[in-house]
DNA sequence: TGGCAAATATTGTATATTGCAACTGTTTTG
DNA sequence: CAAAACAGTTGCAATATACAATATTTGCCA
C-alpha cells in the first residue's frame, strides 16, 4: 500500500473523528450531557437492561454508570425497577418523557446522516456502507488479536 | 433515503467511533497521554507552531494546551523557544527525541491502517477513500452551516 | 515619546467524566 | 447456616478541560 495513500487516510479519519466529536455534542445535548445520551440510547435499544449489563455494552465502569443512570432518573427519563424475584439486579427503561427525548435525539441523527449523504448516488451509499461495514468489522478483530486483556 | 439504510449507518458509525477510540489509545500511548501524542503529531506537521495555533489547530483552549506543552517539554520531547525577534510567541519543535517518538506512533498507525485494509482490494481502496473524504468533507459544511457561532 | 490596546502565554480555580477500591445488600451454593 | 458470588452504590483520586485573571511583550498613535 502507498504511503501517500495511508497517510491520506489517516488524515480523513482524523478529520472524520473530530466532525463525530462535534456532531455527537451538538446533537444529543437536549439538555443531557454525552454520556446520559449514550446510556438513554442504549436503554432504548434493549429495555430491561441493568447497570452491569449497560457498563459492559458501553465499555464503562458500573460505578460510572450506576451514576449516569442516577442523573437520567432524577429528571424523570428512565425508570430504574428493582423486580421481586431479584432484589440485586435493577432493571432500566424509558418513562414516556425518556421516549420523548430519544425520538428527537434519533430525529435529530437521522436528519444529520440524511444531510451529510445528499450528494451521494444510490449505488455509492451502498457500497459506502459495505465497505464501512468491512472496515469497521477489520478493525474489531483487529483488537481482537492486538489486545492483552 | 430508507430508514434502515440509516439506523446501519448510524450503527457502523458507533461501532467505527468506539474502535478508533481503542485505537487512538492504544497505539499513542508510549508514556504519553492521549492529548500530548495528539498534539506532538501536530507539531510534528508543522514546526514552529505557537501555542495559540496549536490551540486553535486542535480546537482546545490555549491554557489547556498550555499545561500539555508544559508536559512535552518536561520529559524533553518538544522544544519551546522564545525567538528574540517577538518574545511573545513562543515557537513549538520537536526534539530529536520527539521526533523519534513521533516515528514509532506513526509506524504504529500506518501498520494498523494496512492490517485494517488488508483484504480491500485497490479498487475498493480508492473508492472508499474518494466516498470517505467527499463524507467528511460534507460533515464539515453542514457543521459550518448549522454552526451558531 | 509615553501610555494604552492588542497579542500571547501562563496560572488559579472550577467542573465534568471516569475508574478503582471499599462497602452494602441480595442471592446462591456447599 | 456460613461463605462465596453477584449487583449496585459511594468515597476518593486522577485526568482533562474551560474560563477568568494575570503577566509580559509588542505595536500604535495622540
Amino acid at each position: 500500500m502507498k504511503n501517500k495513500y495511508i497517510h491520506n487516510f489517516r488524515e480523513t479519519m482524523r478529520i472524520f473523528d473530530r466532525e463525530m466529536y462535534y456532531q455527537n455534542n451538538a446533537s444529543c445535548c437536549n439538555g443531557i450531557s454525552l454520556a446520559q445520551c449514550h446510556a438513554l440510547l442504549e436503554i432504548e435499544k434493549n429495555s430491561e437492561f441493568s447497570i452491569s449489563e449497560l457498563a459492559e455494552n458501553l465499555s464503562l465502569d458500573k460505578s460510572t454508570i450506576s451514576r449516569t443512570v442516577d442523573g437520567l432518573v432524577n429528571i424523570s427519563l428512565v425508570d430504574r425497577i428493582i423486580p421481586k424475584e431479584n432484589r440485586r439486579k435493577a432493571l432500566l427503561s424509558l418513562t414516556n418523557n425518556g421516549k420523548q427525548v430519544c425520538k428527537t435525539i434519533n430525529y435529530t441523527n437521522n436528519s444529520y446522516i440524511e444531510n451529510v449523504l445528499k450528494d451521494f448516488t444510490g449505488n455509492e451509499r451502498d457500497e459506502f456502507l459495505r465497505l464501512f461495514k468491512k472496515l469497521t468489522s477489520n478493525m474489531t478483530k483487529e483488537r481482537q488479536v492486538t489486545c492483552d486483556c
